[in-house]
DNA sequence: CTGAAAGCGCTTACAG
DNA sequence: CTGAAAGCGCTTACAG
């Protein structure tokens, strides 16, 4: 299978009659070799099952196509926020589309506080860029990367000020879509309960809240609005507030998937049924959100193609200098929660 | 910060004074250095924050310090089961005990039917070796890496007859606990809703479940056992179909967390308390287990510990060519749900 | 303990 | 279109 005897492009330039110069650029699919020669190596590459060496190629070219995949090393004691189911479902879309663009991705563990990490990775040649969760995307990472003109995209709206890539999700339509819904099923008095209020996302979402409901003729009643984590507990805890404090409502709408299920267990416990006596909304479209019993209606984020964008703008930007700054549309999917 | 200065040993060998010779061992930690002129060396590597090029050290030692994690390609479509969350809370774990080790971790996203995929990771010299886990344990996998001598190591247990490395959970023991549990608390008929049968960590938990009744004096109801896949949904469809045919039943021993939340949703929709009138054990103790409501009664399987030895063992086979096949002990971790 | 030199396996101007 | 040669930045026998 794996030919001992052919392990070099020597070896093949031997087989073929040719220089390595010549395998080297047949291989590598360039112009300057001849139709027939450029067939005759990649048959003999192929039929001994030929894989190029990874290591001499990155030496020489100085590029090693492979991206991290920056994740914080807090992460991964005990606490796994949303943003950890979030990042495992995007991480099958970026690899995947990394594969196809023949870049591998390599798992990045760092320190959130350590501002060196990007060295390590970058000054050794180990990887050729980095991609960045909203939650890795503290200001001091995103400068250090700027400053140091490392290739980098990051999920989430870019910082004003800074040219580097992003990918985003529509947060003020997001907003929106959940609370028409909300509207049109005859909710009234909807909850927002949000994640950390200094992120934009967040407020973007709340924006769409608000306006919807000012559009709409109603007044936001402050005691309906509030910010914390994106995790099921800080979800569930200001639900419960809300329950204790008798302030009346009939449907919450959540930052989050893992919220909207603490959400509706905190509910349920205490007598409401859930969409009947109170509507819940999630935000992202995880797969938990359709295995949850009521199943989430919730504001799916396409991670597929979100994963799809951050690898293809990453590399493109790697290759052509060009930033890309997107946003991917929200989407409302309806199920039974609200 | 990054000197542009320094990007080479050669550069701080003139530095130095010495050549890039003893710059290289005194990097590296040999003993062949005279103390002083380490340590010389070392300073001016710090000072310049040099970090040693990667692609040229993998040549020139024919390893690349990278180990890939590999996952099927089929998992990042849209369907997530319980191996995916656990992959997750495991990656972490790996990927921390491996920077420890001064490894990378790599992501490798295969075709499931595909058993080529080891030769484009280690014939480029991509990697050093292979973490597989269970569900990527298919039996041609495991003979294909152990034919071509690739060095790697699973999580599960090995398969007779071959010897490779491996890292395992204490099925049994595990399955012994829970039922142990059950008994204790006052359950007699408890169904053992499984994985899939052909899987040997789930015979083994079976075995364990069957032992603890059978040494109590109880018989096993057929009726009560089931197998099918490690999901949400295949766990449902069980315990509903055990309610629509009124068999009788007072505990659910499932094979997974998300088995676990599953059985319990359908249970409080057909009107069932849990724990009060069916207790439910999960199996795992991944961090949505504490987070459910009611939070989950379940067997630990130590993930951090897992990873930590998946690593290390992995890295011990290369550097060292010993094998070594570890068990690791199941926990019983008792909450609401049990 | 130290250095000069060869070698790891590619890519790519350069010359033809 | 093709090849000889230099170079990518390390490591490591080998000789001292």
């Amino acid at each position: 299978m794996n030919d001992k005897s052919v392990q070099t492009i020597a070896d093949i330039a031997r087989l073929a009659g040719v220089s390595k110069s010549t395998v080297s650029r047949a291989l590598s699919g360039s112009p300057l070799v001849n139709e027939e020669t450029r067939e005759r190596c990649c048959a003999i590459a192929a039929e001994h099952n030929f894989q190029i060496n990874n290591a001499a190629r990155s030496l020489s070219m100085k590029q090693s196509h492979t991206l991290a995949l920056v994740a914080h090393a807090y992460h991964h004691k005990e606490c796994y926020s949303v943003t950890d189911l979030f990042l495992l479902e995007l991480m099958g879309a970026i690899s995947g589309a990394l594969s196809a663009n023949r870049y591998d991705l390599l798992l990045a563990s760092v320190d959130p506080y350590d501002t060196q990490w990007p060295h390590q990775y970058l000054d050794t040649g180990r990887v050729d860029g980095f991609i960045l969760m909203t939650s890795t995307r503290k200001q001091f990472h995103i400068k250090t990367l700027v400053e140091m003109k490392a290739p980098f995209i990051v999920w989430g709206t870019p910082l004003p000020g800074f040219s580097y890539c992003s990918v985003t999700g529509d947060n003020l339509m997001g907003g929106r879509l959940a609370t028409e819904h909300l509207l049109r099923s005859g909710r009234r008095r909807i909850a927002f309960v949000g994640g950390p209020a200094n992120e934009f996302e967040v407020q973007k979402r709340y924006e769409g809240y608000e306006s919807v409901l000012r559009e709409a003729g109603y007044k936001i009643d402050p005691e309906l609005v509030s910010y914390g984590e994106f995790s099921g507990p800080s979800s569930a805890e200001r639900v419960a507030k809300l329950l204790k404090k008798s302030v009346t409502f009939d449907a919450v709408l959540t930052n989050s998937d893992l919220m909207a299920i603490s959400a509706i267990n905190v509910l349920q416990e205490n007598g409401r049924r859930v969409p009947e006596d109170v509507s819940v909304i999630g935000y992202d479209d995880l797969s938990i959100a359709q295995h949850n019993s009521p199943s989430l209606t919730t504001v799916r984020q396409n991670l597929p193609l979100v994963g799809k964008l951050l690898a293809k703008n990453l590399v493109d930007y790697i290759q052509t200098g060009i930033v890309t700054n997107v946003t991917v549309p929200a989407e409302l999917v309806i199920r039974k929660s609200a």
